[in-house]
This record gives C-alpha cells, sequence and structure tokens, in this order.
DNA sequence: ATAGATAAGTCAACATGACTGACGTAAAAT
DNA sequence: ATTTTACGTCAGTCATGTTGACTTATCTAT
C-alpha cells in the first residue's frame, strides 16, 4: 500500500512549483484553484465552483473578490438567470493561468512521457476510480457534458 | 490535460473520509501526516519527518507535541545518537493510524479492483515520475532502502 | 401578485496549519 | 575546545478554512 505515500510525494511536488509562482503575485493555492476552474470553465458560476471546491462561500468569497478587485477575473451577471455572475477570466487573468497551467503540464508531460501511453490511461482509470462518482461525469466530455455546461 | 483536475478531485476525495475520522479526535490532515509517516516508518528521526512533509520544525512541533501529550507517539532517545528523539505509534496511536490506513487502502483498493493490474502499474509508474527524483529511492524498496531506514 | 426559494454577497468571530526570526540545551563531530 | 547538529520553544504573522446571522436581487410556484 505504498500508493498513499506515492500519492502525497506527487502531490506535494505537483503543487509546489506552481506556490512559487503565485507568491510572486501574493496569491495562494486557494487563488489558483479558483483562477483554473474559472480558466478551464469560462462562464462558471460561483455555486458550481463552491460545488467543485467544497468550501464555505465566504472562504471563496476572500479569494474570488481579491481576484476580481485585482483584476484577474471579471464577472458577468447570467443571460437567462441575472441572479448568477458568470465567471471568466481577464486578459491579467488568462496570462496568470497560463503561466500556473504551463509549470504543471510540463510536469506531466515529463511523467506521461516517462511512463508511456499505456501507463497513462492506467493512470487516469485509477484516479477516476478514486474519486466519488458524483464527479466522474465531468470527465466522460465525449459521452456527458459536465454539469457546469448546462445548467439544470 | 484532464489530469491536473483529476488529481484535484481524487485527490480532495482521498483526504476526505480520514479527515472526517480525524475530527472526531479534535485533530486534522497535519496530525495524520505525522501518525501516517511515524506509523509506516517507526523509530524515525524529527528532521527525517521535516524533510518529508518540508514543512518548519515549529510547525511539525505543534502537532507532534500534541500527539506526544495526548499519548499518541512515543519518543525515546536514540541509541547510538542520543540527541535524536527517536517516534514510534503508542497503543492508542496505532489504533487510530489502524483506521485513518484502513479507510484508505479500502479506497485504494476499489479503485484498483475497478482498474486492474495493469492500470495499477501505469498509475504507479506516472506518480513517481510525476515526484522530485529525490524522494524516488523511498520507493524502490527492493532495490535501494528509503534514507530512514538506514540514518547517514 | 405575492410568498418562498435560490444565487450571491457581507459582517463577525474563530481554528488550523503554515511561516519567520530569535534563542536555548544537549550531544556529537571536528 | 569549538563548532555543528538535533531538537525544542517563544512570539508574532499570514493564508485558508470554519460557523452563524443577515441582506439584496431575482427567479419560481401558488
Amino acid at each position: 500500500m505504498q500508493a498513499i505515500e506515492l500519492l502525497f510525494f506527487a502531490y506535494r511536488d505537483f503543487t509546489g512549483e506552481p506556490d512559487e509562482l503565485l507568491a510572486e503575485y501574493g496569491f495562494g493555492r486557494a487563488h489558483h484553484r479558483v483562477i483554473h476552474f474559472v480558466g478551464r470553465h469560462p462562464g462558471i458560476t460561483v455555486s458550481e465552483l463552491l460545488s467543485i471546491l467544497q468550501i464555505t462561500k465566504q472562504s471563496l468569497s476572500r479569494v474570488l473578490g481579491q481576484l476580481v478587485r485585482e483584476g484577474f477575473i471579471k464577472q458577468t451577471p447570467g443571460a437567462i438567470d441575472r441572479r448568477q455572475r458568470l465567471l471568466e477570466l481577464t486578459e491579467n487573468g488568462l496570462e496568470l493561468d497560463g503561466k500556473l497551467f504551463n509549470v504543471q503540464r510540463q510536469r506531466i508531460i515529463r511523467a506521461y512521457k516517462e511512463s508511456g501511453a499505456e501507463a497513462v490511461a492506467g493512470f487516469r482509470s485509477v484516479l477516476m476510480n478514486m474519486m466519488e462518482e458524483d464527479d466522474r461525469p465531468r470527465f466522460n466530455r465525449k459521452h456527458k457534458k459536465p454539469s457546469f455546461d448546462r445548467p439544470s
């Protein structure tokens, strides 16, 4: 059962590089998560973000508010439901997201290259089965769209 | 590049169950990490623990001190180097460690079963290549012992 | 039309787990 | 004998999470 430590070390190093980058902006890992999910899913709502991150709205509010005030994320009222604030990255946000995304992608690409395509499939399969079922549909893009792409 | 989110969701759920258990004892994830590494590597020293967790001794001190005071971990002076405090789980510590270890093992076993042996090999390979090289030797048990099993 | 539910935000207080910097003690290494 | 190492501690700070209470705007259902 080395998997526990394997996950610990891999995750520790996976988040280490971005953390350094974020520190230059005065941001932390919480900001990273918000930037990441808004970057990958533009137009995401606050409540969708909350259910992904599984934190309270007060916690999210602090980092999100900071990102909005400092011009990394912009909010626009939803066209259908005007209570919603649809979130998008600004130009600055896109730039930071790009940098962050890049350092993590490099690490993953390197690991994928060293392990081979078959290993990658296994890697993804195990991670998928390790998470709660609720969130698995987010990943079967070809079969079923993630819920935040078609608001219920 | 779904790997980033895959890791996020898997890690989030992987740590979620233990967190609930720990809360019953008034402990957090930091305590879990200490209990885990002391449990898997009895006789580990404080500085070895520090280099694994990559936190400051002041941070470790608080959680470790708590675990010692509350009778989950015991310290004994090193036989060779009496400055060292070799760490071990007490009976209570072993019991809690067992519970924590179990919930995580169940999740992993389930994921392994659903993915198959080949996938498991790939999973481990990718994680291994994702972490910094320094810590990889810890895992090649058959070839090279981890440094904390033979103090340099 | 209005009553209730939902989306989002806010104020306040608090806990945890990180951090830095300074300092102390005992034991080992040089 | 001096320096280095292993460990511990005091004090202060910061980031990120929590609970609970309350507001505003808007949508939904009766």
